[in-house]
DNA sequence: AGCCCGTCCTGAGGGC
DNA sequence: TGCCCTCAGGACGGGC
């Protein structure tokens, strides 16, 4: 599922398109789009100024102060085309933009979201407001890491899926870190001392950097912009490993679960907190 | 506040 | 072959 690296990696190929006009626009999911589909309209004739990244939302800044906010969820992903035809089955949305260039939204489970508004309430209306620390930027210090999780209770792992305090963890690169970090994703945050934090900021930032060097996870459908896998899913230690061997130890993984999601991780290096 | 559940959705994979 | 069942889960809303 594209978390922080696989949009990373999504935006920073989009910017093939920026400066591009959108002339018109297909979709035969009109239930991703938010407010309704009929606000879609607002893009037509208008020119891709920037996309960024905020966690795991892309924001696509038009002429006319409109901004297009998407969200992936669980399948989603852009692709580039030079022609109408569908690069892949399930296209749900297509943009013809200027220069002869589509920009196709791919989406299996249609769960993937496209909200339009004006950019003055763009980031209060979509809920960018919200989100947590930037895991990757400058700011993401060991003080602010503390500061994030201070007066908070519960589980490691859960906390680290909570995008209003670190933005952009999912579930692949949230067991990827208590196992680089050698926690028990049930481990109680409270009872992390001032060296388990040490320890976890400089997992957080290891494995979402070399999820962006290696141009993503691909396990299921996330491809970037061309179509091409990534190879971050070469190099996995934790998510999906349950009943294989621990590459440190060579215990078999565990499987639980932890908010809602499947966890795998170590019984023996990985200590509860 | 923390935690759980249901909802959205559809393909993959297992069982028979 | 084919049908039914379960599983996968990001964000969000609701309940305890």
């Amino acid at each position: 599922m594209p978390e922080l690296p696989e949009v990373e990696t999504q935006v920073r190929d989009l910017q093939a398109v920026v400066g591009k006009k959108i002339l018109a626009i297909t979709s035969d999911t009109h239930k991703a789009w938010k407010p309704n589909f009929a606000a879609s309209r607002q893009l037509v004739g208008k020119k891709i100024l920037s996309i960024t990244r905020r966690a795991k939302y892309l924001i696509f800044k038009f002429s006319g102060r409109v901004v297009l906010v998407a969200h992936f969820r669980m399948t989603g992903h852009f692709l580039i085309a030079k022609s109408a035809t569908p690069l892949e089955r399930f296209i749900r949305h297509s943009f013809a933009l200027s220069s002869g260039i589509f920009l196709q939204f791919s989406d299996i489970r249609k769960f993937g979201t496209l909200t339009v508004c004006a950019e003055s309430s763009h980031e209060k209306f979509c809920k960018l407001v919200d989100l947590g620390i930037e895991p990757l930027e400058k700011n993401f210090t060991l003080a602010a890491l503390k500061q994030a999780f201070q007066n908070k209770k519960g589980m490691l792992k859960a906390l680290l899926l909570n995008q209003s305090i670190i933005a952009g963890i999912g579930n692949i690169y949230a067991d990827e870190i208590c196992f680089n970090a050698k926690f028990h994703p049930a481990s109680r945050v409270e009872n992390l001392t001032a060296q388990d934090f040490v320890n976890l900021h400089k997992a957080i930032q290891q494995e979402l950097k070399k999820g962006v060097k290696n141009r993503g996870t691909t396990i299921g459908e996330y491809v970037d912009t061309l179509g091409k896998h990534g190879k971050n899913q070469l190099s996995l230690r934790a998510y999906k490993q349950h009943g294989k061997p621990c590459s440190v130890c060579g215990g078999i993984m565990q499987k639980m679960k932890i908010s809602q999601r499947t966890t795998s991780f170590c019984a023996h290096c990985q200590r509860k907190k």
